[in-house]
DNA sequence: GTTACATATGCCGATATTGGTATATGATGA
DNA sequence: TCATCATATACCAATATCGGCATATGTAAC
């Protein structure tokens, strides 16, 4: 097996910093397909190509105004991501990590106390 | 070129969902490799490359206990991932996402009022 | 010292990526 | 109709992945 498509989630397709980039200029308004070219300042293929990942992931959508293709910003996918990563914003604030500290010994301690469990055959079995 | 590695960033790292779910899993506190082993039911290889990747993004920190190797988590890196999608945060909302709307048509007027522009030659040049 | 346990690493196959160049599709204008 | 502009797609090379299995490394126990 090879990694996951970059089409199967949001998380993916926001891996590559180029369609971040291009998500960004969205943010900023509807674009048209040669205005992303000119503003990232590489090919049109490869543009199109990323537009072509981000819509499959519904982070974009098009919308045709004559011979143009213009593209606009769906956040709506990266909601997951936010609410994934948002669990974990207490214990990189410095504050929270102390706490988490302390925390952690306490637990040590309590483990300590057992001390005969410690082969870890907890409650999770298989 | 390929796809940029796992070990890039934060955001290749993550975009594994094994991976996350390590993640989650010591989120609940330090672990040894085996346990994870048992808790994700996959082969103890694999979760030895993937906790590989997550070290080389700083992501978890190694401790050796015995002939034991406890993981802890490290969250500090998902900040960047945090900062990146907290700026879309608005736009995702029923409520934003209206206001977004709105000011787009308001913009939409405005271009609509000086219309010549329309070609683009904006500022960034090349 | 030898055996058992815990973890890491090596090699392999299959896959899908990024970026490039060339070309197809499709709409507009002469 | 024919040429031009805007965008999408096809094909290619190079790469690094994930997962599997076998094995190396290293610690503890007998």
């Amino acid at each position: 097996m090879a990694r996951a498509a970059t089409t199967t989630d949001a998380f993916n397709a926001v891996a590559e910093p180029r369609r971040r980039q291009i998500l960004d200029v969205l943010a900023g308004g509807e674009r048209p397909v040669n205005d992303l070219v000119a503003l990232l300042g590489v090919t049109q293929p490869l543009v199109s190509k990323h537009l072509r990942v981000l819509r499959e992931v519904g982070l974009v959508d098009v919308r045709e105004a004559g011979r143009q293709r213009v593209y606009g910003l769906n956040s709506r996918p990266l909601k997951s991501i936010h609410d994934w990563v948002k669990t974990y914003e207490a214990s990189w604030s410095e504050r929270f990590a102390r706490l988490d500290g302390v925390l952690e010994e306490l637990k040590q301690q309590a483990v300590a106390g057992q001390e005969h469990t410690e082969d870890g055959g907890d409650d999770h079995d298989e």
